[in-house]
This record gives C-alpha cells, sequence and structure tokens, in this order.
DNA sequence: CATACTACCGACCGACCGGTAGGGTACCGA
DNA sequence: TCGGTACCCTACCGGTCGGTCGGTAGTATG
C-alpha cells in the first residue's frame, strides 16, 4: 500500500511522508471523530506501528492541530486567496459562497469538515491558533457585506448576521449532503446563491406588511 | 446536592431521578462530547458510582439515544407542535426560526445540542429512529416552503435546498452564539429573519444582472 | 417477621488508551 | 570506513475504558 514508494533515485516524498500521515488520520478522525479515532487505529491505518507512527507526530493534539492549520492552509489557498481580489463586492460573496461550497462537497477536503465538526476539541493557545485563522475568514465576509451595502448592492441588513447566516447555510452542508444524493452540488450552489442573495419574498409585488 | 430530595412524605420523585440523570449526563456530554466523557464522570456528577449508576441506564449508547429522544421530545413539543396549527404558511416559517433559534440560545436545552452536533456518533437501528424524528421536520419545513410558494408569498425557490439554507443558519448557532456576547438572542431572530426572508438583493430597484 | 423490590456500592474484568524507552536497520556525506 | 540521521520496531508503562458481579441497606407489603 504505502510502501510503493521507493526512495531509490535520490530525493523523493520525504516532506510528502507527513503529508501523507496527516491525510489519512483526516480521513480517520472525520469518519469517526477525534476522541473515537485511537493512535493505534490510525498507525494501522498509515502501515505503521504506534510507536512508529510517533516518529512523525508529537501527540495526538498536536496532530489533530496540525491536521486543522493543513486545513485552513487549503481553504485560505483555494477560497479565501481567490475571492479577494474580486473587487465587486456582491460578486465576491457570490463566489465566495460558491467555492466554500465545492470545498465542503467536493475534493474529499477532510480537514475542513474536521475543522468545522471539532470546533469545541481544542483548549488553550493552539485553540486560540485555529479561531483566529478562522475569524480573518469571518471578518473578511463582514467586510464584504458591509461593502456591499455601502454600494447599495444588497439591502440594508445586520452584516454581522448576515455572515453568520451565511456560514451556517454553507458550513451545515456537511452533516446532510450525500455526493450521490437527490441534490447535486452544482444544483446546491445555484439553489443557495438563489435564496440567499434573491431572498424568499416576492421581488415585484408591493408587500403587505412585516412584523 | 442531588441529596435535597426525601421521598418520606410519600412518593415523590422516582420517576424524575432518571431526568435528572439524563440532563446531567446531557450537559457534560454536550461540553465535552460524547466520547469524551466517560462513565465515570457522569456517574460521579449524578452522585453515584459508575456501577450505580449503572443500575439506571442500559449502556452508554442507549444513554445517548434516551438524551436524544429526550431532546426530540423537548423540541417538538416546544417547536413543532406550536407552529404546525398556524394556518399562515409564511407566518409559520418566521415563527418556527423564532423558536427554534430560542431553542439553541436560550433554556440550556443540552440535548437539542447533542442531537446536532452527535449527528454521526449513533449507528445502526438507533441512528435510524432518530433520522427519522428529524426527517419528520426537514419534510414540515419541505411542505411549508412549497405551501407558501404556492400562495405567492415567497418566490419560486427550491424547496429542499430552502430547507437546508434554513436549517444550516439556524442550526449552525450553536457553534458560535454566547449568550452575553455581542449579539443578543432577539437581535439575532430579528436579523435572521430579515436576511433570510427579505433576501439581500434590494428591493425597489432594477437589478442589472446576475451570473 | 418473612418477603420482595428498588437503589445502590465495592471490587473486579479484559481490553484498550496515549505515550515512551531503547534497540535495530538502511542510507547518507565525509 | 565511520559516524549521523531518518525511520521504524518490540516491549512496556500507568491509567482508564465500558461493563458486570455479588451483596446490602432501606422500605413497603402481607
Amino acid at each position: 500500500m504505502s510502501q510503493a514508494v521507493r526512495r531509490k533515485g535520490g530525493v523523493e516524498l520525504p516532506p510528502n511522508r507527513y503529508r501523507e500521515i496527516l491525510e489519512i488520520a483526516a480521513r480517520m478522525i472525520c469518519e469517526k471523530g477525534y476522541e473515537g479515532t485511537s493512535i493505534q487505529q490510525i498507525a494501522h491505518a498509515c502501515g505503521l506501528t504506534k510507536a512508529g507512527l510517533y516518529h512523525h507526530i508529537r501527540s495526538k493534539e498536536h496532530l489533530l492541530v496540525e491536521i486543522m492549520h493543513y486545513g485552513m492552509d487549503i481553504f485560505e489557498e483555494r477560497v479565501l486567496s481567490q475571492v479577494e481580489p474580486i473587487t465587486d463586492p456582491l460578486e465576491r460573496l457570490r463566489t465566495c459562497m460558491a467555492k466554500n461550497i465545492l470545498m465542503v462537497t467536493r475534493d474529499r477536503t477532510k480537514e475542513i469538515t474536521i475543522i468545522l465538526h471539532e470546533h469545541a476539541t481544542l483548549t488553550g493557545e493552539e485553540l486560540d491558533r485555529i479561531n483566529t485563522r478562522k475569524k480573518r475568514y469571518v471578518r473578511f465576509l463582514e467586510r464584504t457585506f458591509s461593502e456591499a451595502i455601502a454600494t447599495g448592492q444588497i439591502r440594508r441588513v445586520d452584516p454581522k448576521v448576515a455572515t453568520f447566516a451565511f456560514l451556517g447555510a454553507v458550513n451545515w452542508i456537511y452533516k446532510w449532503f450525500q455526493p450521490d444524493g437527490h441534490v447535486s452540488d452544482e444544483q446546491l450552489v445555484r439553489g443557495m446563491q438563489d435564496v440567499f442573495f434573491g431572498g424568499l419574498e416576492p421581488r415585484s409585488s408591493a408587500k403587505p406588511e412585516a412584523s
């Protein structure tokens, strides 16, 4: 399995092995939870003994930390940095939603799911560090909502509440979405954009009242 | 603590003791996760030994099942059955959102949080039973969205996607909301209703285009 | 006073937990 | 040829896991 790699030809995969371990561990933790996955099981899945695995990792907790930062790296590279340069704030939000959704549904980026699910597993300053990176995304969304309000592209809503509604709608997907289910991911992206940005109340009729 | 109850005066708390255990266990599992909470810790918090606790519960897994069904009972009583009789579909949705949000923020109903968080902990037919009860709520929302579309009160959106956007926005709250934070729960209810039902795009201007 | 039942406990079970000590092997540049 | 280093092993640590056993104190009934 993982022995298919040979280092005969010289430098080959030395740095990749660590990533491989992170990804295997991420898959297992994603499936059975952090506390529900033992170091033995991870080691066995990596083709190692427990002690062998500990040659690569510092501790179980630090393994989770590394997985989460790895996930944040992927997210910032494939979503945040992609949409940040978009000048139009509304288009920035729409594209951000699309990329964020596909991040959860497609590309088995189990690391992202772990970040979403294990939100209260870490403690202390490692938790702070992850939360700081998460908050960067939240602030980005809040700013973009405010910007879109300023340009008159969206209504005067509470940017903070809008941000958490956005994040909830998008991040909740990992709890119910099935790749082979009734809803495809493209359908989901279009539907979510329609519901969230288009709103629910009808456009072309005077609304009687709202409490 | 829990010994404050005396059964001198006759029948007193025999059935309540079990609920007390469920609530104590729910609080702990909510704080530290199902796998992260041991039977010993729960027993100790109940003022019992582990063997004493096992007099009341069948197994750790069954304890979780009971907590979840208890939570579903509370939810159906305090949300579903309250909003189901509302005839106006849009008003039904708005009230449902309000009650659902307050369910997560106020009344420390830890059982609900557990149902939301531990969505993949159970397996087999116990999982099926809980999912069946959850699906009743999902179907109810889908039906209500369809109904509101039929009456012309909301736009022609995908009822399934709208339902999951609704559920995501509402159920994600447990991950970030702090009772003493910057956003109060009344503010959250009003803001969520505004964002979700009012939509984001402006009402009173012709929109140039949307991709 | 005997019976029966609920509630509960001390002691214990085998399995497994996260983590470590220390040794072995294969390959590296010097 | 000689370390040095990366990698991985067997064996083991103290502790905890979920769960069970036989037993007992208290109460209620007859």
